[in-house]
DNA sequence: GCAGATTGTTAGCCTTGTCTAACTTTATGC
DNA sequence: GCATAAAGTTAGACAAGGCTAACAATCTGC
């Protein structure tokens, strides 16, 4: 999600103008930074429907590899930024908002996923660096690795 | 720095076991997280010394896109754990392990700008990219990258 | 249909990373 | 050599993201 429309939706900042170019890079990694973690909750509710027919928070906090408390803080979050909606004692739904996230992040993911493969590398270092680099890949940058992990 | 020992000496943690593979995948990332700035600023004071002499917190801040408190606090941080040495009013110097570190991530920074750039990207997406990226790259992703880049 | 296990929540704490406002120190120009 | 500008620091606020401890609700198995 770096470097396109929907971080900036998200967390849309007033972009002080430094002139600077190192500190517009900065700027935006920082922006990416700050929305990895809702996309990555986003795209793991989206499998656990999918997979499990719902997505509890006991399940989110294995699958993250964080306390029940930390998920529920974080579940919160996204109910008020509009990309989940939940009910006290009850599985998370994603709204369509949320969705459209999912859809992109999964989307973007398996891109990476490929292109690492496809570079030769062993699945399960690519899974794990896949999940790192998928936050910080222009859009550009992103055909590429689709372009490369196509080629013949 | 990402998936290896740096990070880890600089932040220990128990590692518990979570007996999850996309649990422990998302430890690693947040590790990750955790340091890069720390990457970041070290990288940037090894640049400033460079070339301009000496690393000011002034120019740290416009480099970085930040005001000087953060730069004041962040560079304490960076005392409080061995990275630089630092006076009242003076200019920042790296210890032996903080050059070490900037060595390293220069080194990382510049395969993956490198490969970016030989897989056609224009040079401002691909500083930016890198700028990214470069935290999230283990040993093994690097040394496909540099076979790639250095490809005939 | 209730006891105990599982799941979820709340409260409260900590660190990081950002900011603004206000102050101090150092550097600079006459 | 002093006034002012520039640089640096301190104090204090705030949000995010993590934790533990303690409590509440729900589910499950007799």
């Amino acid at each position: 999600m770096t470097n396109n429309d929907h971080q900036d939706a998200v967390a849309h900042e007033p972009e002080p103008r430094t002139a600077d170019s190192r500190a517009e890079a900065f700027h935006g990694v920082r922006a990416a930074r700050r929305n990895e973690l809702a996309e990555d909750y986003v795209e793991l509710i989206a499998e656990l429907i999918h997979t499990q027919g719902e997505a509890r928070p006991v399940d989110i906090a294995t699958k993250m590899g964080v306390t029940a408390p930390t998920v529920a803080k974080t579940l919160d979050r996204l109910a008020r930024d509009g990309l989940i909606t939940r009910a006290k004692y009850r599985s998370v739904f994603l709204t369509e908002e949320g969705r459209a996230l999912a859809k992109e992040c999964r989307h973007r993911h398996e891109i990476v996923l490929r292109f690492l493969l496809s570079l030769g590398l062993d699945s399960e270092t690519a899974e794990r660096d896949a999940e790192g680099i998928e936050h910080h890949v222009s859009e550009r940058t992103l055909a590429l690795f689709a372009a490369f992990a196509n080629r013949s």
